[in-house]
DNA sequence: GCCAACGTTGGC
DNA sequence: GCCAACGTTGGC
């Protein structure tokens, strides 16, 4: 099983509303980056997810969820007026149906657990066993990046110990 | 609001 | 293939 962490503007969409969506569920769309794409089109059902809130005024990782279903077409890419349209990007059939080859993907994931106090960014940037993530690397700003099951378990040690 | 870092676009 | 211009991300 592999571990990841999600990035969210918690404005956008935030742990909170994964919680309240319909069977606690909910596609990951809107994703336009080449390498977290490839990223999602590796997760499999069950991975583990660190729910992370972005651009907001205490980033850090907020809880965290699970892979419920395995990427497939992220229809925002072809729906006009979407924020995610992507006009050059392979459009669907006559009947509607997803293009053959999809620009871009996503998939579901399940709410499992809100942290009784997120896990700051600030806080993340002093643990020793974080040293290395790709999310503490300067400059990185991928919303989709694996986590290795010693940085996940330090996070989520972290969230019982706060 | 600022700005560094990064990704994409498009001319050549 | 190079690279300047531009748009976006996201912390601060």
């Amino acid at each position: 099983m592999n571990h990841w962490l999600m990035k969210s503007e918690p404005s956008v969409f935030s742990l909170e509303d994964l919680r309240r969506s319909p069977g606690q569920t909910a596609p990951w769309d809107g994703v336009r980056n080449y390498q977290a794409r490839n990223y999602m089109a590796d997760m499999r059902v069950g991975d583990l997810v660190l729910f992370y809130h972005s651009n907001c005024p205490e980033p850090g990782v907020a809880g965290t969820a699970r892979v419920a279903r395995e990427a497939y077409p992220d229809p925002t890419a072809w729906t006009p007026g979407h924020p995610g349209f992507d006009p050059r990007g392979p459009q669907p059939g006559p009947q509607g149906q997803p293009p053959q080859s999809p620009r871009w993907l996503m998939v579901d994931v399940t709410f499992l657990a809100a942290f009784p106090q997120p896990v700051t960014l600030a806080h993340m940037r002093g643990m020793a066993e974080l040293a290395g993530m790709v999310l503490l690397r300067k400059g990185s700003r991928l919303s989709v990046q694996p986590v290795t099951p010693a940085q996940f378990q330090a996070v989520l040690a972290q969230a019982g110990r706060i």
